[in-house]
DNA sequence: CATGAATGAGGCTTCATTCAT
DNA sequence: GATGAATGAAGCCTCATTCAT
């Protein structure tokens, strides 16, 4: 009697998530390019080979990952979206931003590593611009809708800071003064009410 | 007759320089860890075993891409110490890194990729963690000087912007409107007269 | 109830020649190195554990097609023991020999395919080398008795020219001018009448 | 002073033939997929990589040795065309072959090896379907030229025959009675004077 | 009987570095 | 100073086979 359906998807998918866990783990201590297949194998407990069960390559598994980063940036979006005011809105994207981070520092760490080398994996450099132009068009448009004036430079600005603020909250996640950080930026967006 | 030291040193020098230039161009182009050495040698149309002579290793030829680097940052520094206030002094810093960006955009090409990594190059961490220092306590106080008030908090939001724009910059240089930007951004410096 | 002792049987040696087939067409295409279990098991539509519960090893499959070939000489062996004349006894081997091959077109071609690596299998050599000697002394033996001068040598003449022919039509089997050449191989072997 | 660029091209061409020579043996000995580049190296006693400056990859190791193959079946061409009538045609023709055969004995084995499955090396398959026509047209022409009826019918036949010749003869090569088989090979090509 | 997850040896290839000339 | 042949460790990946269910 074969093992039954259900009981292999459960263990494929939990053999799934160790293995992507180690490579969260290993990429962002190591670097992509020098943590080898047989290193990520070891870390998950697993045999080299059963790594190639699940992903075709090892780029794939870097794929796996950035992929779940993906997902962080439109909650983050959507989190931004609820702010009224333009401070506000910057207020609860840089504080999400920041939430997201925080929970898969490890991800987001490996992701910026990527961000200037993107030529180690096929394809990363089309997915990098895709994804910069929708974070600008999502920033200018929402700044917009809250009558910022000169919207896009606002956004390529605002783009920066966020991007600036990100890194090095993955760089030194303790001693981030990230609250105040986060009360300065969005301060500047407050509009002046004395005029 | 043999030829003599003069020129023989100049000799070198020119081929030193030869060779570093080659490995910027690849290094942004490809990556550090993907750009072989013969790569390398081949590119600066040089014997294999020659680079040997100038460099005792993979990794040395890149640290001496990175002093160069440095030397940049302290030309900004000294041209945003020139501004009087703290409005003239975020547009100098940011007008004079972006020059010194597109004067030597793959070779901060390179910086970039490296700063999420710095595993890749024994010891680049402990230097990098020296800069960011470097230039947080120097924002911080040409900030406190112009009177900027909160400069602690307000160091770190510009540096992370400068990071942020610096990075764009590298990425998209046609493209990217600099000008705008630096604007919109020392604008929020400029004290509001009274009002 | 269990299934009877018959059906097991039957389903049995169904699978069996389920994967023996698919392996003829895989080994065939793809040379029997290059084809994996994982790819054998996938043709045949079983799971890939299943493959060893009918062999014991890759190399087995192969033993076992291999096997089935040799049935195939031994019924052109009969076939041409019927020709009465030394023409005749050509004509019917010739004749039977492509009837075979046609039919066993990919098991052929397999077989051809490892004349000349004896070393993958395990023994193979030595089969091969008993295989030859005996069609040789059947050729030879076969002649004599039709009175052919010189049986052995013409047994290594028209068991050259039977080797040749066969690797010709499981190469090329549509365009292969089989009969005529038949005819034109037969022909020589006719008794010159008096002339 | 650099090595002088004809020591240098003195040494390459030694090692290359180091190298080719190896791996006849060995193709020859364990097949072409069986062998392994360490193994390789290691019977030309030089290291690992070593290969590689000189053959981009295994299979270019093997495309080297059938195209030396190839020369020997010109060379046979042409000494088969000095032959005046069909017999001396046929027996300049099978004397030539077994010459090039007995002394390259091990790269025709290899050759041999890979007629019938030529999907381990890109490109094999149309090589050889090229090499047959060639010889098909070749065996026609000159056979037609001597007067032979039947010529494409013949050519084939011919063809046959030298191809199960040829592959005896590597494999026994001692054993294998070529005079004779020549001589009667030969013979059948004689114009019966008798008539 | 049947399933497919798991193992680990071994294959091909790349690469930084050394060294004889 | 200059050349490039030579080295061998290490990387990614494939594969036959085993075994718990």
């Amino acid at each position: 009697m074969p093992r039954t359906q259900a009981a292999n998807d459960e263990v494929r998918e939990a053999t799934r998530q160790t293995l992507l866990e180690a490579a969260v783990r290993l990429f962002a201590r190591q670097g992509y390019s020098a943590t080898s297949i047989r290193a990520l194998a070891s870390e998950a407990g697993v045999a080299l080979g059963l790594l190639y069960h699940y992903f075709p390559s090892k780029e794939a598994v870097l794929e796996a990952l950035l992929a779940d980063g993906m997902a962080d940036v439109e909650v983050t979006f959507e989190a931004a979206r609820q702010g009224v005011t333009a401070a506000d809105f910057v207020r609860a994207l840089l504080w999400s931003a920041g939430e997201r981070l925080k929970a898969h520092r490890s991800a987001w760490q490996v992701s910026y590593g990527l961000r200037h080398q993107p030529q180690v994996v096929e394809g990363l450099a089309g997915t990098l611009e895709k994804s910069r132009k929708h974070m600008l068009s999502f920033l200018e448009a929402e700044l917009r809708r809250r009558d910022v004036p000169n919207a896009r430079i606002e956004a390529e600005v605002l783009f920066a800071t966020v991007e600036g603020i990100g890194q090095q909250l993955v760089q030194r996640p303790r001693a981030y003064p990230l609250e105040e950080v986060i009360d300065t930026v969005a301060s500047r967006y407050a509009r002046r009410r004395t005029r």
